[in-house]
RNA sequence: GGGGCGGUAGCUCAGCUGGUCAGAGCAGCGGACUCAUAAUCCGUGGGUCGCGGGUUCGAGCCCCGCCCGCCCUACCA
């Protein structure tokens, strides 16, 4: 912890196919944030990354639904989704999108290294296409008569009513279901990624991680290899990233598959990012340096493209793996440290599912409620190691009897109290054992908090930062400092002067946690300038789509090493003024819960 | 079908490599206090740890079988 690491905080990259909803932020962007944050004040060199993912099918057929081009439809959500994080605080270095000219280019050179090096192939698949448009039909939107158990609406991948795999071919009276026209199954050449080059490589590398990483993570990730099958890295489709081969560049329906694109965001993001400051070899640190780390968040549904894939594409490009080959042009690449996954979170119940309109868009929610309370309840009660479920009524009671009653109420009572009696914050006198033990014990918490953090262990920081809390409002009952006004004055001076201590200290424990929160209680504590930066949006000029063109594009970005914050307690400043302090967090009443759940159900029907 | 994860107090969840591990918070009940968004503090009842076997001196924690939920199964990021 004493020397200075460099921690690349990988986000999983948000699909633009719509807006996205409170699982979607409970599973990669607040723990993420939280972990970069945390981070940052202990004094490392965080780069975080991120971007709207927005080749691929399902923004072809939406659009085309829609009767706007994949381009329009990207921009739309891209747009959203990027004012959706910022609201929400998430601290990205850098969120762009995988539609720039510099994505393009660096994912391209990912497929290329990867091509030189032999790990990619041409197979020759059937596969289904729409015979209007050329493009590839995925199988889930294909339908038809399941051929086992002969129900009518049975999906090409698998049938809902018996619950066999399918293979579309088989498929009686198989139909479009973007458009109801009979695929056509037909030879197509595609390029293949040879996982199966990468198993011994990848074994060895995934045992190493063994007792650090999440058990889930690991276990679900070593037993993947023993099935590894070449994957399809192209598809017939014309909206993605052009395959850089002679013979195959000017295909304008053939493009790479959108998850080898999205995939490598990562990485062209980090050299984006770089550009962005004037120093185009700065990503190099975060990627190169063998004691840099990266750390990458996601849900559950994405362990293998970050376990098991984007490994083995680092590998391949990097040369290493069952052939030989140099590194590609960028240099070796690093293999992730970490991979943070999380579980999924239900509603009430029930799945998120956006087609049947079961679930809270983060836009919705904010647009009522602070972000620092969902911030909170994702933390406290979120899918950080298993499937949880979120109700309004618990979301009501945390915020009232958590974020307002505990946190809220101490800051407002210390304040309150020292503001009316004293005007300043009071010097100390002699402290009495139980002032030092207390102060100690806030002391402490930074190592205790920070190791969880560090471990990315959320929930569990979270609590033993929120225990600071009510050791001060215990603290605060037992010196009862108002008593002391009348009977002994300077006691009370000095009890107000060690509560406020403990304020601060738990406005910089919570700063990961609800940064516009802490930041509020540093102003009302008299402290001036930036406690926490917050993100911000910004332009950015590329080209866009692969065209010529350079365009202006909105990026979220922050000058966070601006922020005062540091992991560390501070001591309040005696004599600095204070005022009548406003309420850190908004009560919720009860019957919230009631009309939310109205809401839900009424979007149900 | 195959694989992964989970099923612990009324509710939401902790319990890492088997031996105070039967816990926390909330809700309930009783009390204290009044600085504070009636917030806070103290005390307290409550569980055959999904079901059935097994290993062990000892099992929520290991093994086997079953039931239920969720996720993945590579063409819904």
């Amino acid at each position: 912890m004493s020397s200075k690491r460099h921690i690349l905080t990988a986000v999983a990259w948000p699909y633009a196919n719509g807006p996205r909803h409170i699982g979607h932020v409970s599973g990669f962007g607040v723990p993420s944030d939280v972990f970069a944050r945390f981070q940052r004040m202990s004094g490392h060199d965080v780069l975080m990354v991120s971007g709207t993912d927005e080749h691929g099918t399902p923004v072809q057929v939406l659009a085309d639904q829609e009767g706007v081009t994949p381009r329009q439809l990207a921009d739309r959500y891209n747009q959203v989704i990027v004012e959706d994080l910022v609201a929400l605080g998430l601290s990205y270095d850098l969120f762009t999108r995988t539609t720039t000219g510099n994505h393009y280019a660096v994912a391209q050179e990912l497929f290329t290294g990867l091509y030189d090096n032999g790990y990619i192939f041409t197979r020759t698949t059937k596969g289904a296409i729409s015979p209007s448009t050329g493009r590839t039909l995925p199988d889930r939107y294909i339908e038809g008569t399941c051929p086992i158990c002969g129900y009518d609406s049975a999906r090409g991948d698998q049938c809902d009513n018996c619950g066999n795999q399918l293979d579309p071919i088989d498929l009686i009276e198989p139909r479009s279901k973007v458009n109801g026209e009979v695929p056509e199954f037909v030879d197509t050449e595609h390029f293949m990624l040879d996982l199966p080059a990468f198993a011994e490589v990848l074994g060895t590398w995934l045992t190493s991680k063994s007792g650090q990483w999440r058990p889930n993570v690991l276990k679900f990730s070593l037993n993947l290899l023993h099935d590894l099958q070449p994957r399809a890295v192209t598809r017939d489709l014309n909206w993605g990233v052009p395959i850089p081969l002679e013979g195959w560049s000017d295909n304008a329906n053939k493009r790479l598959y959108v998850w080898f694109d999205a995939v490598v965001g990562y990485l062209s993001a980090a050299v984006e990012w770089a550009k962005r400051t004037g120093d185009p070899d700065a990503w190099r640190r975060w990627w190169q340096d063998p004691e840099a780390e990266s750390y990458y968040f996601m849900g559950k549904d994405n362990i293998v493209f970050h376990a098991e894939i984007w490994p083995a594409m680092l590998m391949g490009y990097s040369g290493i793996g069952d052939r030989d080959g140099g590194a590609g042009s960028l240099g070796a690449l690093n293999l992730p440290t970490e991979v943070v996954s999380s579980e999924f979170l239900t509603m009430e119940g029930r799945k998120f599912s956006s087609s049947r309109r079961v679930a809270i868009y983060v836009r919705d929610f904010l647009e009522r409620y602070s972000a620092d309370a969902l911030r909170y309840y994702i933390i406290a009660a979120g899918p950080e190691t298993q499937d949880t479920d979120f109700t309004w009524a618990e979301f009501v009671r945390r915020n009232n009897d958590e974020l307002v009653a505990a946190w809220g109420n101490l800051v407002n009572r210390t304040i309150s109290m020292a503001a009316k009696y004293i005007g300043e914050i009071p010097e100390a006198g002699d402290l009495t054992d139980d002032d030092r033990r207390v102060l100690d014990h806030s002391r402490a918490a930074f190592a205790a908090v920070g190791e969880h953090l560090d471990r990315s262990r959320f929930k569990a920081g979270l609590q033993e930062a929120m225990r600071t809390v009510a050791e001060a409002n215990k603290y605060l009952s037992d010196q009862a400092p108002w008593a002391l006004r009348k009977t002994d004055p300077d006691r009370m001076r000095t009890v107000l002067h060690v509560a406020l201590q403990l304020v601060d200290d738990a406005k910089t424990l919570l700063t990961p946690f609800l940064p516009a929160s802490s930041n509020k209680v540093h102003t009302m504590l008299g402290g001036t300038g930036m406690w926490s930066v917050m993100p911000h949006v910004e332009d950015a000029v590329d080209t866009i789509g692969g065209d010529g063109e350079p365009t202006t594009y909105q990026v979220i970005t922050g000058d966070y090493a601006a922020s005062q914050a540091r992991w560390e307690s501070v001591p309040v400043r005696p004599g600095t003024p204070l005022s009548a302090p406003t309420p850190l967090f908004t009560k919720l009443d009860p019957a919230v819960a009631d009309e939310e759940v109205a809401r839900l159900e009424n979007a149900v029907k």
